[in-house]
DNA sequence: GGCGATTATTTAGAAGTGCTAAATATGAAT
DNA sequence: ATTCATATTTAGCACTTCTAAATAATCGCC
């Protein structure tokens, strides 16, 4: 079962990679720099060590990457201000412009994944959710910054159905439908929090999905 | 919504790559031969054509891919009965051998969905499907050999719940859990009985799943 | 304050991926 | 028979990705 579920996904990712060739060749991108480009992008003056991790790359094939990029002019590599070791990356201007282009992926995959009800995305949302978390826990990807984890989520506080949680950074309520995979103001819990969040959001979303 | 849903199946396409590699290094085996080593297992003798469609890059690619297989013995490229131009590609013992130890991933993939209940395997199965048959239906991916656009499926026609589908092939009923994404025996369907089997299989999943 | 261990990054070397474009050979159709 | 289309390969290029080793700077400990 758990074969077919991955042999699945694995196909999705499959058709990923293609879409990212395609989409990168007009702007002579290859996947991985679009990949780092949009890291970068989204996380600001990053190590080449995170990219690393984040990308499930040795530090050799980062550093080639970025390499790769700073030759086209789109990043540079600065002194890390704290370590005279390591590397801060920056986007240049062209680079911050690229960035922006390629993260609207005009994609098959969105189209079809714009075509579920919302009912469904919001379904989706919490197992992709549920998947990248056993994939945290097992250490083959590293922490991700969503809202299960993360010391300011709030899961299942409020009565609404359509916006039972709560985010005590923004101090707002929001829905299944509003959880970020990765935000950008995420500061990770400690491990009781971390347990017990996800205890109670779990524990919602099973008696609302079905029988077992 | 559908971009951040997209970001969270790229991180379990990098998870996967990156298990691909690990997992493959072992055997020395790359994640592209590994997946075309699967690809002839699943599929018998098979045409460079096809595997570079299943693998979405072009026949340069796959022709280079099969040639380091070939180099290594786990491959044979014979010509085709009915084809002159065209090769049929054959495992060779050492080949089967391989593409069967490499089938089973001792994944973190594999132990994160084997966490999920049943009722969310089944679920996510569902969805995975819809977004493999959105995706084939924009030419992104080849056609999948799925339940869903098989002539042999009769979706919903049973009244037990953990059992409503039927395989005319098998002639036997099956439930959510046991949906195929790569059938054996699969044959596709006209596209009036499975726009129509889509149809019903899908106004059952929205019944069933929630709101909206 | 200085020495050894650790960490961040780079380089070298090798195999492979993946592209485009062009070559080769066979099949299909007029 | 000629022409067009299809199946595969080759050549050339840029990049990915690995391992292993080199370089450099930080950290911890005495």
């Amino acid at each position: 079962m758990s074969q077919r579920l991955a042999a699945g996904l694995a196909r999705i990712g499959v058709a990923l990679r293609g879409q990212a060739w395609t989409h990168g060749a007009a702007r002579g991108l290859t996947p991985t720099q679009a990949q780092v480009l949009a890291l970068v992008r989204a996380r600001g003056p990053i190590r080449l060590t995170v990219v690393a991790d984040e990308l499930a790359v040795t530090p050799a094939t980062a550093s080639a990457a970025v390499a790769a990029l700073a030759r086209k002019g789109l990043v540079e590599k600065r002194p890390a201000p704290d370590d005279g070791r390591a590397i801060a990356i920056h986007l240049t201007p062209a680079g911050r412009r690229e960035a922006q282009a390629s993260a609207e992926w005009p994609d098959a995959l969105l189209e079809a994944l714009e075509e579920m009800s919302p009912a469904e995305q919001a379904v989706l949302l919490r197992l992709v959710g549920t998947i990248i978390r056993g994939l945290q826990e097992r250490g083959a990807i590293p922490i991700q910054r969503m809202c299960v984890g993360c010391r300011y989520f709030r899961p299942n506080v409020h009565d609404d159905p359509g916006a039972p949680h709560h985010c005590d950074y923004v101090d707002a309520p929001f829905g299944d439908l509003d959880l970020r995979l990765d935000c950008r103001d995420f500061e990770s819990a400690d491990a009781r929090l971390g347990a017990d969040n996800w205890q109670r959001f779990v524990a919602y979303a099973r008696g609302k999905e079905g029988t077992s």
